[in-house]
DNA sequence: ATAAATACTATCCAAACGGAGTATCGGAAA
DNA sequence: TTTCCGATACTCCGTTTGGATAGTATTTAT
């Protein structure tokens, strides 16, 4: 039995996507949310052995985005596979997304059988779904990379921290302590923890190490 | 009238293809290489409105290899399109020929159907065929470039901790606390922490953000 | 101009952490 | 055999951290 996720805004996507699913007895789906915001914290509350196995991700959603969303949970629950399952085929969000840890980009036109075939295939080989238009756009962005701006810039905003944040996460990455920061950037260790407290908040996490994880693996810093 | 050439050091892939794209008409192979050196010199001889659509390229061939060809050819021709059709998946093949130029990549042993299909479709919208294997493939590279591979064997070594501490120091790098990681391996919390502070004084650091910094920049994990 | 972020400061509390010490057990090396 | 070491487990103690809450100043946006 494979446990499937939905994450999409709009409660008519989520049955139209449920019932597609619903015709392969494998599928079941533990888990809805509305917003990236709301996927986070119910997956967090999930038992470990009730996490799903994959995540069907809007893009376009309130709160927090899909790609922020798989960026977190992907760095949180590395086994966890995310598959985007969108409208738009935009250059932009797919390189985005996929950056962020999604191992596949389906688009919702894909016919039902096109869509389970998929996720069967992505369960037993490992090889992620990928629409042919979006597999060619990722070809070309392999080919000619865009703005060549580094993946940190790239990455850096996803989380949307401020310049600040930004700042104390770098130094809490060198090992320091609260104190440590302050006298460093002349502000009081309170601040630095409030500062941190944010970073969590934004990371979806709620500890140093935790926090490092992310901004190591997303290569915030 | 779609003109192709095809590159191929064995005559009897050569065939095989011919055949596969014989069953559409659309489809008339104006050119035949035995490897990259063959080919740039036949093309280069060729007027320019007898010169091949598309180019069905293997990769192991004498002499010029595919990927070299592609690159020289894609330069020389840009409205040539180049697909690379082999029977190997090979990652840093895969990549090499994308980056030459390449904008397709298909498999051998699909259908002859999904290969018409597929180049079919690259005159029509111009966009390229890409097996789904070979898409996933792509997918992995522009997630996490290749380069630090074998920088974990060199290094995990070098500072003598314990196949236990080693282990203790993967599960914090997840976040994890003492109780979280005594639970997940069956040991004490009480453990786990005298593992921490054993790694601590190997690692000379006193703080598990320290620690994870030199896990992360050091390659341990 | 008013609202909304952002930066900064502060305090309280419970939990987690780090450091040091002690001790048992089993296997490997002397 | 004795010694050494890794793994296990525990306690005591002081420090650090995470979380909640609350407030002010400054900048930014509408």
């Amino acid at each position: 039995m494979i446990r499937i996720s939905i994450v999409d805004d709009k409660i008519s996507n989520r049955v139209i996507i449920k019932d597609k699913l619903a015709r392969n007895p494998f599928f079941n789906v533990v888990l809805e949310a509305i917003d990236g915001e709301d996927f986070l914290t119910q997956l967090k509350a999930l038992p470990d052995d009730d996490k799903p196995h994959m995540v069907l991700m809007d893009l376009e959603m309130p709160n927090v985005d899909g790609v922020t969303a798989i960026a977190s949970a992907s760095s949180l629950y590395p086994d966890i596979k995310f598959v985007v399952l969108t409208i738009f085929d935009d250059d932009d969000k797919v390189f985005r997304a996929i950056r962020a840890g999604a191992c596949g980009y389906l688009l919702k036109e894909e016919s039902s059988q096109a869509i389970t075939d998929m996720l069967m295939n992505l369960w037993e080989s490992g090889a992620g779904p990928i629409s042919p238009s979006i597999a060619y756009k990722i070809l070309q962005m392999v080919q000619q990379p865009v703005g060549v701006k580094n993946k940190k810039e790239e990455n850096e905003n996803i989380f949307q921290l401020s310049e600040r944040e930004k700042e104390i996460l770098q130094l809490l990455s060198q090992g320091l302590e609260y104190k440590e920061i302050g006298a460093k950037i002349f502000i009081s260790p309170n601040t630095v923890k409030k500062h941190c407290i944010s970073i969590y908040q934004k990371l979806h996490v709620n500890s140093k190490a935790q926090a490092l994880r992310i901004a190591y693996t997303k290569g915030l810093i």
